[in-house]
DNA sequence: ATTGTTCATAAGTGGATCTTATCGCAGCAA
DNA sequence: TTGCTGCGATAAGATCCACTTATGAACAAT
């Protein structure tokens, strides 16, 4: 009666995500009947439709959704087991896939491969450059092994650690560089161009500027930093930069910076990985180096406050 | 290379538990070689050993420790899922193990039996009475489906649903009926009896009398409630008990029950399971009949409070 | 040295799981 | 209707995996 086997729950995984007998067992490698075959002897110890046969299409029953849920948690629990293995083997070397939101990847990356590189040369770092929702949605299926994101995410299957804080710059044509330097409520006045929706530090900065996080359309939406900056050069409005990118995206624009008066506003970069990664011990250590990328990439040290303290 | 299997798993549980191949392959009801030969395969399907083979024991390696704890988490998971689809076929019948702590066991368990079965006449209730250390442990590892108890518990992992609360009410000798009743301070200088170390109801009852956990020796400690009452009859001292021990603890003895005065000491009843618990729908239905019967068990109805919101 | 205990190895058997080939059914077009 | 097509189920045979019993090897206790 008990007797499943993960060989059945691999088999299940597959045919649940792709709703096709063929594709499925082309997943999994093996032909279409052996699928069929484990699918309904897995439907038979349990007793239940995992799946109704319609007459063109597969799909879950009520209960196979449910069952859907779980048998993913277990086989990415599984998968971590293999993992394990091997940093306990060979120490941290292998695959280590990190994710990195836009408005840090290019500003950070550079250093960070180096160091790690330099530090481990086995090491075999495959990176991924997306917003937030979609990095903490790829750690929770075992996608990715861990991101580099700002804080707060507040996922209770996630582990937190702070890096560093950093200051949000405003970029005003170089012909502004003159005038005072606007308040948050000054700001609201200018036009302000910033990222498309998703991305966290579009979030931050109409935070900042005590703006709803729709506002009206006022504002231009640039996608990336780099657009922004050049937008601004030619004279199309103002932006907020993160201090990190102020060397890399100011070099070839005609734009001037400026800082603000307190309150500053800012934001915590940190690290975040499942707390059953298999990876924890040696993420802690990755976590270290970039803080140290972090803290050196930028220009001046003294700008830079220890990130507080996070579980 | 990573084809583990749910049967190497398993098997690698029951020797990590057994120490020990023969008993361990007993426990998996195969011959000894088998099991040898599974293990032999895991560990090299990981490349690492899980056991250093003594001469004359078996224990796990470092490594193995934190996979024997994975392991575990990983097959009651899947154990879940059986339980998921027979709950999903054939609704609430078949095996349901609860726990429950002493200090309610005797006077909550008669009624809930009764209204358990006869609502769900092919239920097979499996009922067990321990303290709430043991009974959070049995949860976790699965050997338990629902546990009740006095909140708060605080795990993470679990489920809490408040039912109800209720007084503690002073337990003297016939003898002092008339005298006064003494507050918590009062109740200091007095000789008073408890529960022996481990039962919450003993710390719950130290905290109202503002004593430390660890109290001068002066109190003497009954491994029941009913010894305890047996005891204040025969002139020892004095005790308290929960309201719903009042009706029949005190039927044949001779002692005399009294309320304080507010501040009340109380404390709040309620049910938990594993947030995973392929019975969750079911079990919120069963505190509700649990409620019913810690309500009607009680004297006089007007002494309870709902109980207070609990997530 | 001998004996007993314990885990590993060997050889053979049976069942589970794969493959290829084929069937049956539904939808669709002529 | 008839034939075609796509898809899942079924069938038959080959292969592999896991089990058994029997035996070996290492080590401790006597």
């Amino acid at each position: 009666m008990n007797n499943l086997t993960l060989r059945q729950l691999r088999y299940f995984a597959a045919l649940a995500r792709q709703r096709h007998f063929g594709r499925a067992a082309d997943v999994c490698a093996i032909s279409q009947p052996a699928l069929s075959m484990q699918i309904r002897e897995l439907e038979g110890s349990l007793g239940t439709e995992l799946f109704e046969r319609g007459a063109r299409q597969v799909r879950l029953t009520g209960f196979g959704e449910e069952f859907a849920r779980r048998v993913q948690d277990i086989l990415r629990s599984v998968d971590e087991l293999g993992d394990l293995a091997r940093v306990s083997r060979d120490g941290l070397v292998g695959r280590l896939r990190i994710g990195v939101i836009p408005t840090v990847a290019p500003y950070l990356l550079p250093s960070i491969i180096a160091r790690l590189t330099e530090m481990n040369p086995d090491l075999d770092l495959h990176l991924r450059e997306t917003i937030t929702t979609k990095l903490v949605q790829e750690l929770d299926e075992g996608k990715l092994d861990a991101a580099i994101v700002a804080l707060p995410v507040s996922e209770p299957a996630l582990t937190e650690v702070a890096l560093f804080s950093e200051e949000f710059v405003l970029v005003r044509p170089l012909a502004d560089s003159n005038k005072p330097v606007p308040d948050r409520e000054g700001l609201r006045e200018m036009r302000l161009l910033l990222l498309e929706e998703g991305h966290c530090f579009r979030d931050q900065a109409l935070s900042f500027c005590n703006l709803a996080a729709t506002p009206p359309r006022e504002l231009l939406d640039g996608s990336s930093l780099s657009t922004l900056v050049q937008m601004v050069g030619a004279g199309i409005g103002v932006t907020l930069i993160p201090e990190m990118a102020v060397p890399v995206e100011t070099r070839s624009a005609a734009v001037s910076i400026a800082r603000f008066r307190p309150p500053h506003p800012t934001r915590t970069i940190g690290m975040v990985w499942r707390r059953s990664s298999p990876f924890a011990r040696q993420l802690a250590q990755v976590a270290e180096v970039v803080r140290g990328a972090g803290m050196a990439g930028l220009r001046g040290p003294e700008r830079f406050r220890p990130a507080p303290e996070t579980a």
